[in-house]
DNA sequence: ACGTCCGGGACTCCCCGTTAGT
DNA sequence: ACTAACGGGGAGTCCCGGACGT
């Protein structure tokens, strides 16, 4: 996030570095100071120091700038999927994933708390997470399927995994305190084999 | 565009009666014909002889012109869900839901066919028809709770009576002939019992 | 500008009449004092005291502004051209449109020095006024065809009237003092008979 | 992209030469393919290979791309009407101006009845094939005059000539075999002599 | 000679508010 | 109650150019 002392990064230029990064964080700020709809992107940009015109360049629309980290973690889980134990039953290949991504949330929960107060609030934004997430479903499928599992317990699988994921998710940003979220994801799973 | 001279239609005004459907109409078909994001709300209200300002006092946006059939699909099949024999298990009420809206399906097979090649190639469409099914999703929980299933029972069952249908859906609208909606669901639900 | 005191022209709207005359104006004054490349489309909306989003209701770009006579001089000038006597020539027939917007222009010389000071000594807009003079003499060609002219003739008794007309024009505006603009084109048009 | 092993085709640097035809290639297939306004000049510069702000430093604008031969056009007319015989009469030496051009259009028949093809079905490219004639029109006037022409004799003369050229050109394209564009020309100007 | 990062403005479209008329 | 006319406001895309680095 900031230049080392020591070593030369490069950047002589004229411009801060990583405007998409300022960019996401006067976002959220002003989502969660004043709402998404009241917020408009020229505003964001310049907190961030920057134009209107740069934040089309980093982000889609005004909503994919809160959705920035989701490449990151589909990447993570279908890492995990594509690592688990041959011998792993489909079921279990996919949980492991969610497992996978249990790290990479767990150095962010306050940040994903803030993320999810916005987007909870707001069907536009919940639209949007729909879609993320059916992405991420298809990535398990895909991943699955490369495992030599079959295409009807593959999407079982993938969307019994994102079903444990989602009501894991909920469940973890609800909490004050900072919690394990691979515990959390642990006793989802157990209950939903309950059932 | 003119009112018949002798058969009295019942419309006196100086306009054409149901401009919610013409507009459906002619959205659905400009859609198809060269795409969504190449449509503006100012074309569809021209082929149905409206003005753009109306179009948004029959919809809140120009994906909604698709959806207009899903509070009616919702209804439906709550209605269904809660008139479900009292002693049948959550999940073959939620199911019951379902097939209550076999029959409204099966007269529009065409449209909805059409309807689906258009949402299903385009993200914005499909973001909102994940929305309306979650939305669905919630109803029949909802619905579900009232019959005195517990929370946890309830969100599962009508979760897995919305893969159900969605599978089941998807499959429908791929067939070209005319095909039993019903039997198609049962067919889909009893793959997921073997799973 | 402002409402008559007596006569009531039915303007009880929020707005200020002439919203079209305003920017027409604005724009008019704006590329005068400080240059065409130079001016905001914002700005002109703003002096109009209306909106960017209403100018580019009115006008197609940033340029159609300054040519918004034109449509109406296209029409006197065919109207001319379709009235002229059935036994003219074409070429006489072309010229009699020509003096038919000679009245139309009179009234305007000071606007029109005006704005073909803008014009000309920007290329952009040099380019939009050529290939609206080309709109005309096609709108020539085509009523002169429509007197039963060949279309060989046609197009060249057209172009030779609108050389006449451009020759013509140049000069007037050119003129400090309020000319006669008929007789500079009678005069271009025996200079061009000479040749 | 690479520069071949053995061949020494002279380029040592990191890129490709010839970054203006490539750009002016990949222009002109893209504008046919999907038509100008849905061409960006991010696409023709990827196919190119090259990035848009390089498109930006060869060409002032997106539709120059399309006139880059118009200068050398234009050099070759002005280099013949000034080598006709002292004692040409003025639309003499003008015309021997464009038949000057005959050989260099000749070569490029395909790709001139292309480019036509876009041009002539585009406004804004019309616009600017308009102002590229005229300025073609005021080098020949000005030529003419550096050889003794009084102005309005030159004048007269260059636009003349123009319309032949233009009619010429627009005759020779159209044609679907190769043909020579000189006797277009001549033909064009027998006709003219006649009227 | 080319790439990278960014600014600025033109322009289109979505969506909404108000007022007036039937 | 429904429709049209006029205007506002913001999102989003694209053209174009400036400054800097290699």
């Amino acid at each position: 996030m900031s230049t080392p002392v020591i070593t030369y990064t490069g950047n002589m230029s004229r411009w801060e570095p990583n405007a998409r990064g300022r960019l996401e964080q006067a976002a959220l700020d002003l989502y969660l100071e004043r709402g998404f709809d009241e917020t408009t992107v020229a505003e964001i940009a310049q907190r961030a120091g920057l134009t209107e015109r740069t934040f089309f360049r980093y982000f889609a629309d005004k909503r994919e700038v809160l959705f920035g980290g989701q490449q990151m973690l589909q990447e993570t889980v279908v890492d995990a999927v594509a690592a688990a134990p041959a011998d792993a039953a489909p079921i279990e290949a996919a949980i492991a994933g969610i497992y996978g991504a249990a790290v990479m949330m767990q150095e962010r929960h306050e940040r994903a708390r803030r993320r999810q107060v916005v987007v909870s609030t707001h069907p536009e934004l919940r639209e949007r997470e729909l879609i993320k997430l059916a992405g991420l479903g298809q990535a398990i499928t895909d991943t699955l399927r490369e495992r030599g599992v079959g295409e009807r317990s593959a999407t079982l699988a993938a969307q019994a995994a994102l079903a444990v994921f989602h009501v894991s998710f909920q469940r973890w940003v609800e909490i004050e305190e900072e919690t394990d979220f691979a515990a959390v994801v642990r006793e989802a799973f157990r209950e939903m084999q309950a059932v």
